[in-house]
DNA sequence: TAGATTGTTAATCGATTAACAATC
DNA sequence: TAGATTGTTAATCGATTAACAATC
């Protein structure tokens, strides 16, 4: 059972919005989705080290993260999972139904257009934008494609908190700054360009895909080369190894 | 001009591979997108001071990080664009020609088969496979979709460093751990779910889109509680004014 | 040479981990 | 109550920034 009265919740923390480290943040998502997996395969509570084994992270860090935003377990017990993976979703937002629309439909967004992301994680889509006429009015998944020159017109008329923006490269910085005008709260751009919005509300998720290809480049060579100078030493061993007798 | 005997540059680390922090090679690409920016708009040279402020970042944290890998620098002059340019592409691995292959044509496997991101960075894709026999055979962009019981000769037939996991989270996990078998040096992973290939030399680098949509939730949400807590203050302040006089 | 700017060391800052008292 | 496990403080570790001598 959850306690009441004396609750240590970090309410401050979720009201006054103080704020919490970056490297808390971006590790939220994580323990949103372990622990809806671990929801679907029935487990009602689990301890931080039960979970940290899981996650390979410390259990230690498991509580402090939890603990910048209130008291979510319960001493000799753990955490409760539902309970957890509720406070978890409210943080995240899940619980506010923000409405997203998506700008440019290319082939990134189709893909997104049609993809489930969005529903399981409260967010509603809501219209599709794009600015070649021949897309213009066809259907994608359940939306017909609008033009672009309706965006103004629907942005005032329409709650818009999320603006994905999946545009060529020339007309992204437009775009983006045309929605922070626009008051959209929040732009998830899969563009390799970044915006400066500073000065105004609105925030930027980059996802910059072609970085993280280069990452993954990045360690395939570092595990290359570290192959190579294995079998560089290894070659040189054997070869003092035939001067040795 | 470059200075040529007493180089300066890490061998060492580029040779031997020598850990670099994660930090710094998460921030490798975005030097790279930058300057391939200036290559663009026809710039020779740049400061640290200089590109940190386009970056903004700090001009210690550039030289810091340029550092890790080599002197790529002249004192009193800067960076020579293209040059450093050039080593970061090495460093990347752009100049390895990887190949890679897409399992998965679902939506965002097929949004990302005709993306220009790979060519663009060096990497080549080879090939797609599929599990469903009506999308099988079918033309996406230049390539002509294989069935994944061909996965295994065609890894062992052809050289494979990336594969890219586009396929539902249910066989996600199988293969992956084929992939990994197969000798693949690198998994581009989409899917929800992290892999455990610990053990192999098999690398990953997960997309994980679900993530970012949410921590983009998470900064709307913290912000729409700032603007509430600001609006709460104002009021109240008012209402101390009706009491003052 | 004088001015500019790097490479690098030392100082600061922030994030992670360890430890343990509080408490369910 | 005894055992378990949290919440929280203190210690450690790593990353960032500041400063400046080296040098082009």
């Amino acid at each position: 059972m959850r306690k009441k009265g004396k609750s240590r919740e970090k309410q401050a923390n979720v009201e006054a919005s103080l704020r919490v480290s970056p490297a808390v943040i971006n590790r939220l998502p994580r323990y949103f989705r372990y622990l809806r997996e671990l929801i679907r395969i029935g487990r009602l509570r689990i301890s931080s080290s039960e979970l940290s084994e899981l996650m390979n992270v410390t259990a230690s860090q498991i509580r402090q993260d939890l603990n910048c935003f209130g008291g979510f377990g319960q001493q000799g017990y753990g955490y409760n999972v539902k309970y957890l993976y509720g406070k978890i979703s409210e943080i995240l937002g899940v619980t506010q139904n923000y409405k997203a629309i998506i700008v440019g439909t290319g082939n990134l967004g189709r893909a997104l257009a049609t993809n489930a992301m969005f529903e399981n994680r409260g967010v509603t889509l809501t219209a599709l934008f794009d600015i070649d006429p021949t897309i213009v009015g066809k259907r994608i998944g359940k939306f017909e494609v609008e033009h672009i020159d309706k965006l103004d017109e629907y942005c005032t008329q329409n709650q818009v908190d999320i603006a994905v923006i999946t545009v060529p490269r020339d007309s992204a910085k437009e775009t983006a700054e045309q929605l922070a005008r626009l008051g959209v709260k929040g732009l998830w751009n899969f563009t390799n360009i970044e915006f400066d919005l500073s000065g105004t509300r609105t925030k930027v998720q980059n996802v910059h895909l072609g970085d993280s290809l280069m990452t993954l480049c990045y360690n395939i060579c570092a595990e290359d080369n570290r192959i190579a100078a294995e079998q560089r030493m290894q070659s040189a061993d054997n070869q003092s190894e035939q001067y040795e007798d």
